[in-house]
DNA sequence: CTGTTAGCGCTTTCAA
DNA sequence: TTGAAAGCGCTAACAG
């Protein structure tokens, strides 16, 4: 079904059913809708491909995120998807598993795809050869969750966010608080939030912050209950992120321990999943799908201006305090 | 970046440089050598639209799922994309929400694209427009979690599996059993599971068995917990899916009933997080990945094989039990 | 083993 | 308002 039959079966050249379908108005009505009708009933669909390469322009674009086993790109990603759609564009979505030689390579495959511009989620946008690459290919691009002062980013501020949690844990009587952190290396939100608790325990006064780094993949329970073990064991536990939060509520109850009775376990992403949680997740909540959203029509101005993103466009959303069940008062 | 320009470079024509990556084993050693310099050099990638063009084949798979939220579906959509990329395809994901407009929306989408196959979740193969268009026009494709004597489909035999866990709980003790299950117009997997249950129920020779249809967007906390109201109240509840047992299993847990030892819950599907959850989620497994996996290989078969798949070629994968600590003896 | 060449289906000037 | 025609970048005969 190409637009050749289409034109021949409708009595029109190809040229004048393109126009019907691109841009309807230069088309005098009768013979529009005459084309239409052709066109349906024959099926007809124009080929992407050759649309793409004609017009140098796919109306794709492309999403490269860590994976979607963790419900946060998930969520984010179905934000992406709808702002796209809404705006007529198709998203292509690559997976990284944390690697970097697969984030080259998605990028990559990205580009020989034509996609207009990329959405991203990195390891970590400073060491990225990825985004060097993009930057200097003149492709437009967005970050999510990331932030870097050279990149453009869409992000909550988790430094500060973590940093306020730890003053409200200490307000809550908690002076032994740890952190669970996934692998800092393979994540700038990682590094951010632990930055963070840092700083907050500082600030609050408290004393040898323990920081236990784990990896994404696996549950880490020993390593955690050994966190827990002993009677000076923490009363809280902030983690990097609601997966580690989850993981680390079971190691805990696992050892007798009653969550948040005798430990405060707190999240970090506001997954939706965590709403459906016994006890509920407490958790600092992020606006997921609207982060993935609003890096849509930031990048899709950028189109239309016909320029990359610039860092300074940066937009950093309010997060918000999921008060949950899972954070109590210190026992 | 095209390939003109490292034909050029490099002193030969497109054609050479097109078979150094199409089929290398055609082009001398050396020349192969200074086009791939020449070409890592420019940072040329082939252009997959014009490939896909030409060549009428874009290896790209398209995915239909009802949506990422659900960790079912993207567990599944990260064993297809494993399977396909292990291949050399690509896979281009599209979300219906459990919309059969959207359905047939994304299913002219990825015809557009010039997709050389499909793996599809639909609401109800019996009654989509859109699995009958392909199969009138010929696309390959291959149905995951869906079953249908008309179609090729990579499934558990859910009807069974429900009908044994009846069983099961019968032998745990448990005399009033009620399901919770997710809409059956919107889903024949939630229809063949409540037709289980009832099954099972029958063959235990229990009494007027009581299914709960919900929505499968929005926690239905009250609709359960009017079922799980009274003394006479259900001592086992089966979901037609994990998330439905989460929800249930919260919504026992806030109306003070204490999961498992007042009230089992189990779930159906095997989604990665409910080992993480407390209690662990019983429920019973589909080997997820592992069936994208296959609905892959099936796929690529076909397309070797260039005809698209048969009914007769569908597979029934095992499920298995997943104790879990959800689930327990009648009290 | 390598080069020449004809399109794949579409958009987009340029003319009429 | 419509048509003719030139490619977009690539692959696959065919020829050498």
């Amino acid at each position: 079904m190409s637009i050749q039959q289409v034109a021949q079966q409708a009595g029109v050249s190809v040229a004048t059913v393109s126009r019907a379908f691109n841009s309807p108005g230069q088309v005098a009505p009768a013979t529009r809708a005459l084309i239409e009708r052709t066109a349906q009933r024959l099926g007809y669909v124009p080929n992407a491909s050759a649309r793409t390469l004609r017009s140098q322009r796919s109306r794709v674009i492309g999403v490269v995120l860590p994976t979607l086993i963790n419900p946060v790109f998930a969520e984010c990603l179905e934000g992406i998807a709808q702002a796209a759609a809404a705006k007529g564009y198709a998203i292509l979505p690559m997976t990284t598993e944390y690697s970097l030689q697969r984030e080259e390579h998605a990028v990559q495959q990205l580009q020989a795809s034509n996609v207009d511009g990329m959405v991203l989620v990195v390891s970590s946008p400073g060491a990225s050869q990825a985004l060097q690459q993009l930057a200097s290919r003149g492709v437009p691009y967005a970050l999510i969750y990331n932030r870097h002062p050279d990149h453009p980013c869409v992000s909550v501020d988790s430094e500060q966010a973590v940093a306020d949690l730890v003053t409200h844990l200490h307000t809550l009587g908690h002076q032994r608080i740890a952190m669970v952190c996934g692998h800092r290396a393979a994540s700038d939100r990682a590094q951010q939030r632990s930055k963070g608790f840092l700083q907050g325990m500082a600030q609050a006064g408290l004393a040898t912050p323990l920081v236990l780094e784990v990896p994404f993949i696996h549950a880490a329970a020993q390593q955690i209950q050994a966190l827990l073990q002993g009677s000076h064991r923490p009363t809280a536990l902030v983690c990097s992120n609601d997966l580690l939060a989850i993981r680390s509520i079971r190691a805990a109850v696992q050892m007798g321990l009653r969550v948040p009775h005798d430990l405060s376990v707190v999240g970090f992403d506001g997954i939706a999943l965590g709403l459906e949680l016994t006890p509920m997740l407490s958790t600092i909540a992020q606006p997921n799908a609207d982060m993935g959203a609003r890096s849509v029509s930031l990048l899709l101005e950028a189109l239309a201006r016909g320029e990359p993103l610039q860092a300074h466009q940066s937009i950093t959303l309010a997060h918000q305090w999921r008060t949950g069940e899972s954070c109590a008062p210190a026992p």
